[in-house]
DNA sequence: TTGTAGGCGTTATCAT
DNA sequence: ATGATAACGCCTACAA
């Protein structure tokens, strides 16, 4: 049973006070630089590490972020969360937060797990993905001054709060783009029913596209739901249609995959690995660019001193572009 | 600014020393059951929550569990281990433990992590994944005396400590079974180099089974990387052969998308979204269900007194078997 | 069955 | 620039 190393032990290996170690630690500048000197050296003598529990004890912080790990809702898309896990656990370390993982079956479920972390373990901050309208997750967090940031757009008040998202709209627009740049004047659009901020997005970046280029996107577009199946009955709709595309943009990877029975060209979005194992083009999110915007905002709140008040910490969007990454069925 | 509610609070709300209190929780049975429900009363109506770092501090223990998160090496083969991650934190919050998420490059890393992790944040235990020959990271958790669960078999000493398992053997001899019984007779088997336990097992299940059926695996066996398009390669290859296969086992979803391209039966391994979403057939591992035994295992080593010494627990193995989801393809 | 008195390792306050 | 001391919230002897 190796005996515990701590400031003590330091203090008494480098001939100081505790306090002076401490300061060393956090407080470097009040020290002379050869005693800091000294007392680094005992550190890794003994291989010294602060006990997070006593440090988080007198200061309430626990350098801890938590974010929720969800079901995968639709099988095809949802390793896209395991990427943005990755990107998070991967910077946070650096900037010596961890990564605390949890899941809610929904939303009420999750506010009350923020309850919980936040009495008993005295969470830092939660990263919130898949926003949606009127989400009261936000507001709750907001209303006790937790900090949070959100993947995803809060579509209902742009700036109420931090967030990271991926231009949904710049990728179908994007996609778009290239079809027409191949020739293609009627380039359908497969997607999710309206009222969704994300699906919305990406329809306005298609629709957007074909009228820069003076094209009406009328009886072009379908609403479904997120699966191969329903995509493959959308695009044969399309195809039955007055004006039937010559090509198809799509909302997901899902979508994609009904749509490629068509053998025309598809172009899907979030570059899942399906994308990846058949050759689809896709719409590719920078997920741990993302990843990495969440920790460096939540870094910026947590980590500056606090005297300064909250006001001069506004809070920071950043949208990022996602990039086309065109495979040999297009 | 709310105040925080500690035990002392309680005790008086409750009119009961601290003491009562913490009994309450932690030794029930020494407490009137009268002055329990008062005591639960007064903590209902508080909010009460134990400060897990005040009980640490005491104790030791921070009823956390790591896991770490790896890249997704192959797009296709990646999101598994998302779905065991959501296990994992959606079993360790009823036993009233968190999961921690951290990254490494490889193997050194990882054990550098641990030191970290087990110093700073003293973590109770680690669940390993990707366990391999000759494992550097289980003998140096081992040696330390750590306790921790293994998602993998340790390929060189089976009953050297606690694993959680699925038996790939049977999944690819069920897969066999099934081709069999439609008629087929040469089977093929897509698999990966020889050393990888996971390989090996997974091949070995093929071959047994073709083997009660009075049939010889001979030439009908390849060996490549878990690529798609070294697996349309290495399919091709056996049906150029002197004993073209009729149907095909592989080793992943991966490898099965390239021998797809074949027309013939194929059934893979994993069943991923891939496979969901092409209808491949595929052997599924039931990852919900080793995550819980992950936790149950590691929980039965945290939450026994430690008194009656470690001899008390004897590693436990739980081999769990997979399942054939058939698809419209085969 | 209940109350009192430390102490876990750290940081903040205050004095030197 | 450095050092002594108290306090964070909890648990666990020990005493009543």
């Amino acid at each position: 049973m190796a005996e515990r190393v701590t400031i003590t032990t330091v203090a008494r290996h480098a001939n100081v006070s505790v306090q002076t170690v401490s300061n060393v630690l956090n407080s470097p500048h009040l020290v002379r630089p050869e005693t800091q000197q000294r007392v680094h050296e005992a550190i890794a003598a003994l291989g010294y590490r602060a006990s997070q529990a006593a440090r988080q004890m007198r200061t309430g912080r626990s350098r801890l972020f938590a974010v929720r790990i969800e079901p995968t809702h639709n099988g095809i898309d949802g390793s896209i969360l395991d990427r943005f896990l990755h990107g998070l656990a991967d910077t946070a370390a650096p900037a010596r937060y961890r990564v605390l993982l949890y899941s809610a079956a929904d939303d009420h479920a999750e506010i009350a797990t923020f309850d919980d972390l936040l009495s008993a373990y005295d969470l830092d901050a939660f990263v919130l993905t898949s926003t949606h309208h009127a989400d009261p997750r936000t507001s709750w967090l907001a209303d006790r001054q937790v900090p949070f940031v959100t993947f995803g757009r809060p579509w209902d008040r742009l700036d109420s709060h931090s967030w990271v998202d991926v231009d949904g709209a710049a990728g179908t627009a994007a996609a778009t783009a290239h079809l027409l740049s191949q020739g293609h004047r009627r380039i359908g659009f497969l997607g999710w029913p309206s009222g969704s901020g994300v699906g919305d997005d990406r329809l306005s970046g298609w629709a957007a596209t074909l009228a820069e280029a003076g094209l009406t996107p009328d009886g072009l577009a379908t609403e479904t739901s997120n699966e191969a199946g329903e995509g493959a009955t959308a695009a044969r709709r399309l195809l039955d249609g007055p004006e039937p595309p010559t090509a198809f943009v799509c909302c997901s990877d899902s979508l994609a995959l009904g749509a490629l029975q068509t053998g025309l060209p598809v172009i899907g979005f979030d570059d899942t690995p399906v994308a990846h194992a058949i050759g689809l083009s896709s719409v590719a999110q920078p997920l741990s660019e993302a990843a990495g915007h969440c920790v460096r905002l939540l870094v910026a709140l947590l980590d500056t001193p606090a005297a300064t008040g909250p006001e001069d910490h506004p809070p920071e969007q950043v949208l990022l572009t996602p990039s086309l990454v065109l495979r040999h069925r297009t």
